[in-house]
DNA sequence: GAGTATACAGAAATCGATTGCTGACACAAG
DNA sequence: CTTGTGTCAGCAATCGATTTCTGTATACTC
């Protein structure tokens, strides 16, 4: 292992010289050409640990989601990737699987890595980063907000989501329009399920809103679950929202089982679909700005890592109703 | 902070013994639950920093992949994440965007910040791991060979896939199948192609294979272009091996687009198809086995960490068709 | 030309945990 | 009673880079 002391040695100075040359404090051309020289013949890499234990803290930023296989979560991913590493951080993805216990694990290893801060879409449930507020790292809530701690929050418009999606149905003509959406202790679930009851009743106040709510868990297997138990009601929904992409793709296999794909069956989705599906009729999307809201995400917390002292803040991003455009 | 040094006070003894209580090394009963007890109390959190900096490794593995949006990546890095953790290790995951710069970047990060071992998906072109053998770390290349070093790998069995989908589509009556696939420097790409070639020649030794093989960027967007490219041909194929997921994705929108859905134009794709595509007509898929790939390359990872020296070996997975069960 | 300000390089302390070595003590064997 | 063997806790060195403090050389002021 070749360190500091090697390169100062062959550069006849100072272990301290060396770090100031590599890190851009004033040392005399000389010198400098001298460390740079010595440190390249002898493919000299920094030591980060040693670096972080004495300075502490890292250029990590650590990011927790729920699940990586959820397109939604990837993109944001990018996006908070793509303003991070602009600015000299990379990113350590961690999986929660929406699970407390993983979650907490993941929120020691933040701490104890020395990371610079943290990044978080909160497992379902009582997530807490009060240990990490306590150790004084700075941490940005997104998509969902935290149960427990006061911290920054960008989260999309999902009540309005909710809504715009069950308006374009009904404007569509469909009158009996039902709602899948995911599991009730996940917040972005539930506001999006309250814009679709909010729509309805507005439309229609004697519209028996909990009879035609499902609670799936956000992936397809559940969103194709529940469209089948809809469409077994006696009286089944002519149309549905579906609150999340996978519910939506899971939705659509279930209407393509009982033979009853859109137009017969109406559907509107909340978040792009992951890929096209190309048959014939158009899908009315809600497009939620999934890269933007890691992006801003990013941006909050590297403010606060410049020592920003600014009030902790609520960033909430609407999401546009498409023509749905393939791809 | 709470140091190692503040629970030895409140402990009374001294900081190399609550080291060896909390890792478990003997020390008498009595004084290990003064440890215990103190360290509780103050919420010691051991700093991981100054542990790997003594310890010279850490308990982190990076995974470097070219795309965290596909899905093929995501499932080998849950693959990959099941074993690891299971045995301790955490799991960085790194996207390289299959440049060879950004995943040098990581290369040098994974060096620099001590971590136990590198499991990568190479980046197209010439990939290079040397610099990190040459400091003993433990490296292991999955789903493509890196160019320059000599690691173990886990790859598919590629060129079997791409002859098992094109043979189905022979078998079903298809005489004049195209192939769509990846980079031609993306070795899994070439593979596939290869199988596909062999194939046709083997039903058709006057096969026009060239003619008929497109090689787009393994996303959604290329199977899209290619395959429209394919059907405006004066003598289009009547059917299509699709060498990737995303590929076969693109390509049945431009079917979509060109109402020559299967059956009329065939298709057979390699890798699980990302989401069901619910319309009529079952599309034969090769599944690739690539939460297996993940958790065989974190599974031998942990093997050389625990210090083997068996000799450098290449695992090949082999793919298997499937009647197409949605979801 | 004397005195002060400035620039810059080196010595050494520091970050927090681990670990080789040493010494203290207990007990068994001779 | 002495020597030998083993257990276990503490001291201090160590990992590698950063940074404070200090000293020296040079430039600048009047």
């Amino acid at each position: 292992m070749v360190t500091i002391y090697d390169v100062a040695e062959r550069a006849a100075v100072s272990p301290a010289t060396v770090s100031r040359v590599l890190n851009g404090k004033s040392v005399k051309a000389e010198l400098a050409a001298r460390v740079l020289e010595a440190a390249d013949t002898l493919a000299y890499v920094p030591n980060r640990t040693a670096r972080t234990l004495r300075r502490r803290h890292s250029e990590v930023i650590a990011l927790i989601i729920p699940d990586v296989e959820n397109p939604l979560f990837t993109a944001l991913a990018r996006g908070v990737e793509d303003v991070a590493r602009e600015a000299g951080y990379s990113l350590v993805l961690c999986n929660s699987d929406d699970d407390l216990a993983k979650e907490r694990e993941y929120l020691d290893i933040a701490i104890s890595g020395d990371m610079a801060g943290v990044i978080i879409v909160p497992a379902a449930g009582e997530s807490n980063v009060d240990l990490l507020l306590a150790k004084g790292r700075a941490v940005v809530a997104v998509d969902r907000p935290v149960a427990h701690g006061n911290v920054d929050t960008v989260v999309f418009d999902n009540a309005r989501a909710g809504h715009d999606a069950t308006t374009v149905l009904w404007e569509a003509g469909y009158r009996r329009i039902a709602c899948i959406t995911g599991p009730n202790d996940v917040r972005p679930a539930v506001d999006r399920a309250m814009g679709w009851q909010a729509a309805m009743l507005g439309f229609d106040s004697t519209f028996p809103a909990v009879t035609y709510l499902r609670h799936g868990d956000f992936r397809t297997r559940g969103g194709q679950e529940m469209m089948l138990d809809l469409l077994q009601m006696d009286e089944p929904p002519d149309a549905v929202v579906a609150a999340n992409n996978l519910i939506g793709v899971g939705a659509i296999n279930a209407m393509a089982q009982a033979g009853t794909l859109p137009p017969t069956t109406g559907i509107a989705v909340v978040g792009g679909l992951p890929y096209a599906l190309p048959f014939g009729h158009p899908i009315p999307v809600v497009h939620l700005p999934t890269r933007h809201i890691g992006m801003s995400a990013a941006r909050i917390l590297l403010d606060r890592l410049s020592g920003s002292q600014s009030p902790v803040s609520t960033v909430v991003l609407r999401g546009e109703l498409t023509p749905p455009t393939p791809a």
